[in-house]
DNA sequence: TTAGGGTTAG
């Protein structure tokens, strides 16, 4: 992986290839389609069911409408509106009828005000300790779980001997609440302690969930023990809560473990192991799992979001238009339109360079929320269309829907960034702080930093630095130096900028390296320049080795520099040769800047330079690709500024579009241009 | 009453 969390062209080519041999297949549409399963046959043709409550049934036989709940009381309902319920023997005023009296109220009751009226009124009208109102205290502690979880703990505590209901009720509050989650732990770890009641097979799930949200891995394992000492470890739910929980925690071998160990398994444990997979970045994986599965189970909502986020960390454009496509096939509305599952398409055809796609796709979403705006916004900022990403970030705040929140600036402020706006950013910034009263962060800070330091105003971006209320990290540093180098900042600046890199950075600092002993080569101080060197080598710093890939009919290529690896190497240095007379004939002049060996000879250094991945890469496409389409690339560093400008000519000589995804950002180049303002 | 979901700088 790189450090940017998107994959490298070596594990891109790994993953297209193994993918189409495993298939035998070359295209999207060959993948399988699998016919959707048939549904059960529910409801049943003589009665019409629907679900007031989970307790209580709404059932429709022969035009009349009963309330059923499970100890089978029986209600007649008025049968033009169910929600008229009239209890059966409406002038009696038996206790029984009383409790379905309270009970019907509190099943059609509104707000934890009405409900707190009711729960007076039970409280004068029945004991807390008949066994015959237990039920009704249940639901009681279940409404109220949901709006008043102080409320709820009140009441538990009144209850002497609360069941497990009612234990599972407040643990399972607790562990989708946003806020008292290690409540349920501790809640947990108290049934435990009493012992009057034991944890069931409900009470597990809700534990491991808040265990897995809290990363307590120690609580967790605990739990483990436990379901395996209470005889559960083969319930389905519980060993996807653990698949879950361990995947969480970073355990990835332990979750393959349990679900390797489970005898039965559902289309759940099969999404929560893909998705471990995709979180870590092991795409590859979790490809491989999502084949296993579709043998076995039809895809879900949950599994093409998970393969869409491992097509989007591959650049894998095809497989995920297959995912999209097949969600669109099988039919199923709530899933097509599920705004998790669009925003996941959205976000993945922005990484893998179809930002049109993308677009397409936000403006046919039946609904939209913050992330899929910040998806949007994000993709274009990524993509260098800074103003569109400011369109679609002035479209968010008018509709007054949705406020923006920090991530929403991140993307706002990297668009700016990618322009050169120095402005706009520092107005955004501002807007953020003052009219969104949103706190800025270290990304906020980093992307600012950036623009100022690009912009060449490195001594504003420095105090800016200086002023920040929490401490840089080597991202900002490091952006910094690069701005100290290309802005030809003093020799004395940039060593102190790369001693912090070189104090924080620990084991991965070769960038700095790199970056200093090109600031020593600009100021002509050689020795400094071999010192460096030096020092990389005693230290085994290396460079990581620049690699390009191309995807072809649904195979990767992939290049090194340098490479004649490739069966078709002859007539790809042939086009090669063709690249170089026609930009020599256009008058380019070769961009040393950035090339690696300082102290060699310029036809040496041009030679490299002429062999960078990049450029054999857009060779091989020129070569293979279909007239009209554009070149796809994937490059595992920054594109260097001489492929940059090499990039820009060849698009309007060859009349192509070159679309290029280096580790931070995609470049298109066309008609000899390109978007991105990061390059002079 | 039970499990799984998206977006973050260079």
């Amino acid at each position: 992986m790189s450090e940017s969390g998107l994959a490298s062209p070596r594990q891109i080519a790994n993953r297209i290839n193994a993918h189409v041999l495993s298939k035998n297949v070359g295209t999207t549409t060959s993948f399988p389609l699998r016919n959707p399963s048939v549904k059960n046959n529910y409801p049943p043709n003589d009665a019409a069911f629907t679900s007031l409550t989970d307790k209580l049934l709404k059932v429709c036989i022969n035009g009349e409408w009963l309330a059923l709940n499970s100890a089978s009381m029986a209600l007649t309902v008025t049968p033009s509106s169910p929600s008229h319920v009239l209890p059966i023997n409406n002038n009696s005023n038996d206790s029984l009828t009383h409790h379905r009296r309270l009970l019907l109220c509190l099943n059609e009751c509104k707000s934890i005000s009405q409900l707190k009226q009711i729960h007076a009124q039970t409280l004068r009208t029945t004991s807390i300790q008949n066994p015959d109102t237990f039920f009704l205290y249940s639901r009681i502690l279940h409404f109220s779980s949901l709006s008043d979880i102080d409320y709820a703990f009140r009441l538990f505590d009144q209850i002497q001997d609360p069941n497990s209901f009612m234990w599972n009720t407040l643990i399972r509050t607790c562990a989708r609440s946003t806020e008292s989650k290690e409540q349920a732990i501790l809640l947990y770890n108290r049934m435990l302690k009493e012992g009057s009641v034991m944890p069931d097979k409900h009470t597990f799930p809700f534990v491991l969930k808040a265990c897995a949200y809290l990363f307590a891995l120690s609580d967790g394992e605990q739990a483990h023990a436990q379901i395996l000492k209470s005889g559960f470890g083969s319930d389905v739910y519980i060993n996807n809560s653990l698949i879950h929980l361990y995947s969480s925690c970073g355990c990835l071998e332990h979750a393959q473990k349990v679900f390797d160990g489970m005898c039965e398994r559902s289309v759940v444990s099969w999404n929560v192991l893909i998705d471990a997979f995709v979180q870590v970045g092991e795409f590859d994986t979790a490809l491989r799992v999502f084949n296993e599965m579709q043998n076995l189970f039809e895809p879900d909502g949950y599994t093409v979001q998970s393969i869409a986020g491992a097509c989007a960390g591959l650049g894998a454009l095809s497989l995920g238009m297959w995912a999209h496509a097949y969600i669109l096939r099988k039919g199923d509305a709530d899933v097509a339109s599920d705004v998790l599952v669009n925003t996941s398409f959205v976000d993945m055809y922005c990484k893998c360079g179809s930002l049109e796609i993308a677009r397409q796709v936000f403006e046919r979403m039946p609904k939209h929320d913050v992330t899929s705006w910040n998806s949007m916004i994000l993709g274009l900022a990524m993509h260098g269309q800074a103003e569109a990403a400011l369109e679609y970030f002035d479209r968010m705040i008018r509709s007054e829907t949705f406020l923006p929140n920090p991530i929403t600036f991140v993307g706002v402020l990297s668009a700016c960034n990618h322009r050169g706006m120095v402005n706009e950013g520092r107005k955004c910034f501002d807007m953020m702080i003052r009219v969104f009263k949103i706190k800025p962060e270290l990304e906020h800070y980093g992307c600012l930093v950036d623009l100022l330091a690009r912009a060449g105003l490195i001594n504003e971006a420095l105090d800016l630095v200086s002023n920040m209320p929490m401490k840089p990290d080597v991202v900002i540093w490091r952006s910094l130096l690069d701005a100290c180098c290309k802005k030809n900042a003093s020799v004395e600046l940039s060593e102190e900028v790369a001693r912090q890199i070189l104090d924080s950075e620990g084991d991965d600092c070769s960038g700095a390296y790199v970056l200093l002993s090109r600031v020593y080569a600009s100021a002509n101080q050689w020795n400094d320049v071999g010192l460096v060197r030096k020092l990389m080598t005693d230290k085994g710093v290396t460079k990581e080795p620049g690699c390009s890939s191309v995807e072809m009919d649904g195979f990767a290529h992939e290049f090194f520099a340098g490479d004649t690896s490739h069966p078709q190497t002859k007539e790809i240095y042939q086009v090669l040769d063709v690249i170089e007379e026609k930009l020599e004939s256009m008058g380019y002049q070769p961009d040393f800047s950035q090339a690696p060996m300082v102290d060699e000879l310029n036809d040496r250094k041009q030679h490299s330079l002429r062999l960078h991945s990049e450029r054999i890469a857009i060779a091989f496409g020129l070569l293979s690709m279909k007239p009209g389409m554009p070149i796809r690339i994937f490059k595992n560093l920054r594109v260097c500024n001489d492929c940059h400008k090499v990039s820009k000519l060849i698009s309007r000589i060859f009349n192509v579009e070159i679309i290029v995804r280096d580790r931070t950002r995609f470049h298109h180049f066309k008609d000899g241009s390109c978007s991105c303002m990061d390059y002079w």
